[in-house]
DNA sequence: CCCTAAATCATCCTTAAGTATGAGGGGAAA
DNA sequence: TTTCCCCTCATACTTAAGGATGATTTAGGG
């Protein structure tokens, strides 16, 4: 119930100001019929009401833009940025090529030390520079080291 | 003359919107009298339109709002190793072709960047590999920062 | 002035890296 | 059970990297 009514604040509020509104415009019915006030001025009354009251719906409602700062952060010793690394969707076996390619390890190299195919490492190290948004893997390594996903 | 119009793009089209709004009005205050519509629908309608002209004008002349999101970059300290680098007996040049490396360049992007050939840059990166005693940049660059001689 | 190291550029060649695509097996989740 | 992702491997191709060698120019030290 206390949800329903946070959730629905500004539709709510939008309602109960028209409801206001309603009464005001019944009042001043009253008072053109009596005083004889000119439509038009009536009329204009409530479109400069409702002029404002859509400025300041607007001005509620607007996405704000955000401005990323970047704040550097000194650190000594390796801490592994996990909300990066979850973010870049590597699998296991990438994760593990792409430490191995920080080693300064070739290809072969990398397939021997973990006994698969050339082939089979080509197609790992594909997968990470293209996870990685690189071209090369002296990219992809300086990348990930930035990220802190390697040491 | 133009530069007033320019100047005062926003007020002229808000003077013109509302001019063309009183037209709107005089011809609907018209079907009012003859077709009889209620007097609140009317006003509704009224209420509405300037609703929507009040966010529209809004949105058109608001500053957005900015939200500062703060972004930690982690920044691993570095001191030279200038020990090592005296022993290393790198020129001023392959010293920077080493640095441009490690930021993840092609021999073809170092080049221009130092805007010297292709050539010139296979030629040094050649020398850098022989030097540090390894056969692929991705060692060099490995090797390079494990004795701290670039960061 | 001569010698040397550095920097530039070139050619030719080999090897490594990277791209594109397909295919088959296996495991986990729907 | 089917779907989806991961891992594996393969073929074929293009591009980048690296190796070997030589030439030219320029700045600095003996």
């Amino acid at each position: 119930m206390k949800r329903f009514f946070i959730k629905n604040k500004e539709t709510i509020l939008y309602g109960l100001t028209l409801a206001a509104l309603l009464f005001l415009l019944k009042w001043l019915e009253l008072r053109f019929i009596i005083i004889d006030y000119s439509f038009e001025l009536y009329i204009g009354a409530i479109a400069m009401l409702f002029t404002a009251f859509g400025i300041w719906l607007a001005v509620k409602l607007m996405n704000p833009k955000t401005v990323v700062v970047e704040k550097e952060v000194y650190v000594k010793d390796f801490t592994l940025n996990e909300e990066e690394l979850n973010k870049l969707r590597l699998s296991k076996r990438e994760l593990e090529v792409l430490q191995l390619m920080a080693e300064g390890l070739s290809n072969q190299e990398i397939a021997g030390r973990l006994f698969v195919s050339l082939n089979t490492i080509k197609t790992h190290s594909s997968k990470v520079l293209e996870k990685l948004d690189v071209e090369r893997r002296t990219q992809a390594v300086e990348k990930a080291k930035r990220l802190s996903i390697i040491p």
